[in-house]
DNA sequence: CCAAAACATTAACTTTTTGTAATGAAGCTA
DNA sequence: TAGCTTCATTACAAAAAGTTAATGTTTTGG
């Protein structure tokens, strides 16, 4: 994980460095306000941790500021000041935790990781399927296998989508025609079995493992295990 | 915003949704493990505040239990053992925060906001695009204006998806060919022409605002500054 | 105020996507 | 293993979506 300090005392900046290098993260130290602003706008990090009082510009200003650059990296402030309407005010500035000094190596360590749990939950799991080396972003409706992209077209990818989240779970013709067809009576048709046919050749052929499972009597499955 | 209490102190609990009701927010409240558990995965909050020590079932015990069934509604324990063991243990857990009791109600609040804050960023700004009152779900696929829902054929979304993302500024025909229509050229004709008319007609006649305006001689932009 | 340029609209045409039906293969049961 | 059922594949037809081209409208500068 790649964690930003900014703390202007060296002695604490260089505790906090040693002790989450040591437990594998990635550090970036500023000494200053400025720096510390020029560097959370144009790198990447996962966390950043501010000191509220720094030279030049105070930690709060600086939340402010890469907040309004809707930067929305997780910030855990720093500080001595450990009143309730200091923490309050840190909050407000659009700060995610607060952590009043001093304070214990663990704490810190427990709070980094809270808020970096939480930040990288949401986005990922949101939009992206995934079952084997078969990936499904569906934010930019893409589909790839092995590196390989695949091209669907939209009912292909509204099944597909639909057979994912439910990975591992028998999907039943039913279920098929009410989410993916919009049917709520049975069409008489083979529209489905036309589909999951023209699906199979696309994710499935030339590929050691099949994907797309037919259980049968019962409906279709994705299945990654084995 | 909704909130769920699980806190067995009535006093207590009372006096929490008291407070956040007053500020605006709809709350439920537990007053043991059991129901809270039941609750906090039947329905659909944004925050979860959970008490440590609960009857039946204890408040980790509870924490983790959620997370195990993939809900990620962020969590803020409230407790009165606020030894750092004991809140690094908390956040171990899978909470987000750790409060400890007796607190100051403004802190709590400022606590919940950086809590909500964080969880509806990520999410939302990712998957949704706004303007004025027309919105765009990315990852439904789905459109709507004013509660209306609007059905766009695929490049139809494709080129209002691009529109949107650059939102107050204006774009080319040169850039819409090219990201639209993943053409390197110029294709001599009138297509984006004729889609602007088909979307203009979808999205914005019907309605007083007209949000995608003609920048004549350069090319079009969505707008909702007037 | 007229004409050229830029943009908008409409209708016809082409291509792509989806659905149907017929046929064939594979499992299951008696 | 015969016959029934369930599923798979293919070729074709229908529908939908996308594109072109022709025509109409608005804007702007001389």
């Amino acid at each position: 994980m790649r964690i930003l300090v900014i703390e202007d005392d060296k002695d604490v900046s260089d505790y906090i460095a040693k002790g989450l290098t040591e437990a594998g993260h990635v550090i970036d130290q500023a000494f200053e306000g400025k720096e510390g602003l020029f560097l959370a706008t144009t790198e990447q990090y996962d966390v950043l941790l501010v000191d509220r009082m720094l030279p030049f510009i105070d930690g709060l200003t600086i939340i402010k500021t890469i907040r309004a650059s809707e930067i929305n990296t997780p910030v855990l402030i720093l500080s001595a000041l450990g009143d309730v309407d200091d923490r309050v005010l840190g909050l407000k500035s659009g700060g995610d935790d607060y952590l009043v000094k001093p304070f214990a190596f663990v704490e810190l360590q427990a709070r980094i990781d809270a808020l970096s749990r939480r930040n990288e939950k949401g986005l990922n799991e949101e939009t992206h399927l995934v079952a084997g080396d078969l990936k499904l972003d569906l934010l930019a409706r893409k589909v790839s296998r092995d590196q390989q992209t695949i091209t669907l077209q939209s009912r292909e990818f509204r099944l597909l989508e639909y057979l994912m989240k439910h990975k591992g779970q028998v999907v039943t013709r039913t279920m098929l025609l009410e989410n993916v067809w919009d049917y709520r009576f049975d069409p008489q048709t083979n529209v489905i079995d036309v589909h999951i046919s023209r699906l199979r050749n696309k994710i499935d052929k030339n590929f050691q493992q099949q994907l797309l499972k037919t259980i049968r009597g019962s409906g279709y499955m994705i299945d990654d295990e084995i």
